[in-house]
DNA sequence: AGCACGCCGACT
DNA sequence: GTCGGCGTGCTC
């Protein structure tokens, strides 16, 4: 340890790079102490280059010598980018999935905000100074450009920003021109930060008894930590809940941070939000570009938005006054990161919740089995929604597949239910979670299959436009004439996926319109927005889709849901597959029922007599969900135990293998001699070996106590990156992993 | 991760 | 002779 000759004068930082360390840096003379607080950005010369990153302590004394460090380059803020929860819940993160700091920051801020971009987006403004009158037009008669501007500038005499008056088509040169003239001026101005009054732009709608009970339950404390279930099946009103807990974190003047899932910000569940209240609503999604994400994020800061609804990564976004947050469909696996930072943002926001000391509400018709087991534990409060608002209960029904003779994947049974429903003047959605027009090409004379050139895995048909096409590396190949084993003609699709459904649908159905909506027949800009429009002019039509259709839309018309085939999600080699099944089928079973008719699922499968399908469509999602949760206290599964996968990726399969064996040993000795309980599973194959020409094996380490889990990763994670497998294996850590595979 | 350095094969 | 492959080391 060295002690520097000014004390304070060493700045300890957190930089974007995978190593786990900070890094000491001496502070310019010329710098005054006073600005230096935590949370600050400044540039630091590293390596040969110049990064960017956060400031996390000052202190006196560093590791090296005070020779050995070098000098910092340039203070960017004045005061700290992330308030101290966020520094704390970045922390947090890191430790707790053993990443780098100064990467988590990086997942944590904007793209602008990492390279340097001021934390103000004030925009030129431009007003004008003199009214519009007859013989101003007069004067610029001949000048339609200045014109146009003058006249649009008349209609807002309080002014309008650049930007906005670019996208009208009025360009910067005609604005200088007028404003040499004298008749605008160019102000840059912020927008205002105080909330409209009232904060209502809508009277709420009324509650049901049970929305009622939950709402006063989240009230009564709307002031602390608290962790809310709210359980209602779809159609229960959950959202209705939301926004009466919103509007009261409202009118205390906090704001509201929801998550929401990757495909559940839509344009409708914006507008119902931003119809509700005037105040602000910020919105983040995929679909922003830099600097919108970096405008909503500020308007979180500053306060100027009340709500805040996004994705994932919104989670680190800062609030001016947290008041509550809300994770709607926490149950989703869109919540957990699936490479580099593999962080859950809905186990984040419980602990951001405790660290702001606000409330949480997770919402889901099927929770999550950790969640679930909480809320039986008594760890969060159990709010229950039994009743749909409108529609009775749906019908279930299992068809048996076995034997049948099928047509578009339908037994004569379903095509008959179908065809009755359409006759009655109703829509059909039938589920298939399959793309494409078959998932396997098969030569009939020798057997030979159209396999994946990287990957373990078979190429999926598709016809339009035709193509093989790996659904898990997304390569591609064009369809093969001959066999190139055999040289046969005799090439066959094997298997349904959705496209093929729809071709068999039209000759099956010809009077009837068929709409496929799946990642392929959307992907367009504006054929999701055509499809669903057609959809809800309510007239008679079969739906066909995959797992889009599942999620978020709401089909009033729709009366009968048929999943073509249940059978792929029951035999998962993924411990959580059979609770994705059942959570899947009931959110595909929700979209059938109207106001005012019950509603009918039926169900095709090979397996009719499966205990959890039978128990889950006669009894419903809660008994389902104790049986599974039954099983995984029996198997040591989470959340009874708790898992940690290291995963290994190389050119070899003995490059990973010899990683994770290596890793294994030393992890075995550490679990020894600091007696901690952690069971090591591996290293084995992953279940897809090799994928997109990689290897992959894992070893899974296991432990009742996720201290003991902590603490041996604490070691494990250094010997990974100090071992020399360690570079030409691509290796990472997923602390309570979602898939296995 | 990124980037430099350095050591060997194969090209003008 | 040098151009460039990637193994190795380092980043306050
Ligand atoms: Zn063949
Ligand atoms: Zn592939």
């Amino acid at each position: 340890m060295h002690a520097s000759e000014h004390p304070g004068r060493i700045l300890r930082m957190a930089l974007p790079s995978p190593l786990r360390r900070l890094f000491d840096y001496r502070v310019p003379e010329s710098w005054s102490q006073a600005t230096l607080v935590p949370g600050v950005r400044i540039s630091v010369p590293f390596g040969n280059r110049t990064l960017i990153g956060l400031l996390v302590e000052q202190t006196d004394n560093s590791e090296l010598a005070p020779e050995q460090l070098k000098t910092a380059i340039e203070l960017i803020d004045s005061t700290p980018l992330l308030p101290d929860a966020l520094l704390e819940l970045c922390r947090w993160c890191a430790d707790y999935y053993h990443h780098s700091l100064g990467d988590t920051l990086s997942v944590a801020l904007p793209a602008l905000l990492r390279q340097g971009h001021a934390t103000s987006l004030a925009e030129p403004h431009w007003r004008c100074l003199q009214p519009l009158d007859d013989k101003l037009r007069q004067q610029l008669q001949r000048a339609p450009r200045q014109l146009q501007a003058m006249e649009e500038l008349a209609r807002h005499p309080k002014g309008v920003s650049q930007p906005l008056l670019a996208s009208l088509g009025i360009s910067t040169p005609t604005l200088k021109t007028l404003r040499e003239k004298q008749l605008l001026v160019c102000e840059q101005r912020e927008e205002p930060v105080h909330w409209p009054s009232p904060l209502l732009h809508e009277a709420p709608l009324p509650l049901n008894a049970d929305q009622q009970g939950a709402l006063d339950r989240i009230e009564c404390d709307l002031d602390r930590f608290h962790c809310h279930l709210l359980q209602g099946v779809t159609g229960s009103g959950k959202t209705e809940v939301y926004l009466r807990c919103i509007e009261q974190v409202l009118l205390q003047g906090k704001q509201a941070l929801v998550l929401v899932p990757e495909i559940g910000l839509t344009p409708q569940t914006l507008q119902r939000f931003r119809q509700r209240f005037n105040v602000p609503t910020a919105a983040m999604h995929s679909g922003l570009n830099d600097r919108e994400r970096l405008k909503a994020w500020l308007d979180a800061r500053s306060g100027r938005a009340g709500i805040l609804i996004g994705t994932r990564s919104s989670l680190f976004t800062p609030l001016l006054r947290p008041g509550i947050i809300i994770v709607d469909e926490e149950h989703d696996a869109s919540y957990k990161q699936q490479e580099g930072l593999r962080y859950n943002a809905r186990d984040l926001a419980i602990y951001r919740a405790k660290l702001e000391n606000i409330p949480i509400v997770l919402g889901s018709a099927t929770p999550s089995l950790e969640s679930l087991h909480n809320a039986l534990q008594q760890r969060y409060s159990q709010l229950l929604l039994p009743q749909r608002a409108a529609a009775s209960h749906p019908h279930y029904e299992l068809i048996d597949l076995r034997g049948q003779p099928l047509v578009a994947g339908m037994t004569p049974a379903l095509q008959g239910q179908v065809e009755q429903h359409l006759a009655q003047g109703n829509q059909v959605l039938l589920f298939l979670n399959r793309r494409g027009y078959a998932p396997t090409l098969l030569c009939h004379q020798c057997g030979w299959v159209a396999e994946c050139r990287l990957c373990d895995s078979r190429m999926t048909l598709h016809r339009s436009p035709p193509h093989l096409h790996c659904h898990h590396c997304d390569s591609q190949a064009p369809v093969p004439f001959r066999c190139p084993q055999c040289q046969s003609e005799e090439l066959y699709p094997v298997g349904q996926g959705t496209e093929r459904s729809e071709e068999e649908l039209q000759q099956r159905f010809p009077k009837r319109s068929i709409l496929r909506i799946d990642r392929d027949s959307t992907r367009r800009k504006d054929a999701m927005g055509k499809l669903l429009k057609q959809i809800q002019r309510g007239e008679p039509a079969i739906l066909l889709g995959t797992q889009m259709l599942a999620k978020g839309h709401h089909f009033p018309a729709v009366t009968l849901v048929a999943i073509l085939d249940i059978d792929g999600g029951l035999f998962s080699t993924d411990f959580r597959g059979l609770e994705r099944m059942g959570q899947l089928l009931l959110q595909v079973a929700g979209r059938a029922g109207r106001a005012d008719r019950q509603g009918s699922v039926a169900i095709q499968t090979h397996n009719p007599e499966h205990p959890a399908l039978l128990q889950l469509i006669h009894q419903g999602y809660e008994p389902f969900a104790r049986t599974l949760l039954q099983e995984r206290q029996l198997l040591g599964l989470p959340p009874f135990q708790y898992l940690v996968l290291l995963r290994g990726e190389a050119p070899a399969m003995a490059l990973s293998q010899q990683l994770l064996a290596d890793t294994r040993q030393a992890g075995e000795a550490q679990v020894q001699t600091a007696g901690l309980k952690v069971s090591l599973l591996g290293p084995i194959a992953a279940p897809m070996e090799r994928r997109q020409g990689r290897y992959r094996s894992q070893l899974l380490l296991q432990s009742h106590s996720r201290r003991d889990l902590h603490q041996l990763l604490q070691v494990l994670v250094p010997v990974m990156e100090a071992h020399p497998l360690g570079r030409k294996v691509r290796w990472s850590v997923d602390v309570d992993p979602q898939e296995m595979l």
